[in-house]
DNA sequence: ACCTATTCATAAAG
DNA sequence: TCTTTATGAATAGGT
């Protein structure tokens, strides 16, 4: 069922799953609108994105180094102090011991979600632990489960459609062996083709379509398998 | 007259007036994306921005200054070019690079043990991801069971301990009741503090003794507890 | 700068 | 992530 689409609020968007989904729809759409930009009208731009994870997209019309070097020119009580070496070096040490710690952290959890490193754990957090990682299992399950329901459902729908092929191709058959010997190899190859035509346009996805035409044949003990 | 409006063609706009007019149009679209992106996901980001006059527009979410530190670190081979910066700061910037990935590598995987993000998942990797979980929750479960084992014989120590200055205590009871009214005071002090003295001593880790000696007294009922 | 028909972007949902 | 679709948003061309 189809919600109405809300008008657009522009503050931060609290779900992180929606959050995600938005931040690669409209970052997507900010490089293609940056990319445009810098093409009709010609401009020197740089734009510069760093994900919620650390991760960097960028792009820039022309060399990141020009457009940075143009901007600093341009700009120098803001950013030309990025060329006293000690601050520098304070900022990327910030940004390391930062990450470094952040990482650590994130380690660390990740041991005790897999079962090691428990021994510095009271009851009551091992409790914890243990509800926090029957969630996230509970969750894996009902992935899988419905990964496999719809693994289910596409195979069903195959199993009819080849059953479908298949009751065509007896009744072919059964209509052959009426008129054995009274028909020529020709007709056969024709019959046989728009069989297999009904049975490949009945799904959406050619790729899916694995099982390929000599194997329908063969099941099917058909003699003039191509 | 209203000419039908054309699918716009991304290449060069030659006529000057358009040129100059487009680009003030999409150049406020653009930075409107650029806030908006940046405040619905609470990214940091940077857009700079050069007219063809050299006029510069420019915006970005936090501090111009890290918002391009930070690109630099990531980025040394681009843009570290621009002063020639320390053997330190390269290295410096390679950890910082390095653990970015490691950390979003990591948060992802725990982000998976916790069920999240499963949906670029092949039905294989589900499976190995909940033989993970399901290895994981059997460390946690055992080493649930061996602390609590643990805490178990402990009580039970503790109470074999109880049981034993009980039965001191009501042996000395019985002793007074034959003698009722012919010891004074300072005896039954003494008696006390030496079966406090055993029980204090009978667990390795002093603060679990949370059965205080005026609650030991009050239970054995005795008259003179301090 | 404003207007509006039209194209474009994208929120929801699958 | 990808697709689809209805709707919101941006903007080309005109005044």
């Amino acid at each position: 069922m189809r919600m109405v689409r809300q008008k657009t609020q522009i503050k931060k968007i609290e779900n992180l799953a929606a959050r995600q989904v938005t931040f690669s729809k409209r970052r997507k759409g900010l490089f293609k609108k940056a990319l445009e930009l810098s093409t009709l009208c010609e401009v020197d731009m740089a734009l510069i994105v760093f994900s919620a994870t650390g991760k960097l997209f960028d792009y820039s019309s022309s060399s990141m180094i020009q457009v940075l070097e143009k901007h600093r020119l341009l700009q120098p009580r803001n950013v030309g102090d990025l060329q006293q070496p000690s601050q520098e070096i304070q900022i990327a040490s910030r940004e390391c011991a930062m990450l470094s710690k952040e990482l650590a952290e994130t380690t660390s959890q990740l041991r005790q979600m897999k079962g090691h490193d428990l021994h510095g754990l009271e009851l009551i957090e091992l409790e914890k632990l243990e509800a926090m990682i029957e969630s996230g299992l509970a969750n894996v399950v009902t992935a899988k489960g419905e990964r496999m329901k719809k693994e289910i459902s596409t195979l069903k729908e195959k199993e009819a459609q080849m059953l479908e092929a298949n009751t065509l191709l007896k009744q072919q058959l059964a209509m052959m062996e009426l008129s054995l010997g009274q028909t020529d190899k020709h007709d056969h190859c024709r019959h046989h083709s728009w069989v297999l035509t009904v049975s490949s346009h009945s799904s959406k996805d050619p790729q899916q379509n694995y099982i390929s035409s000599s194997d329908t044949s063969l099941k099917l003990g058909l003699p003039f398998s191509s």
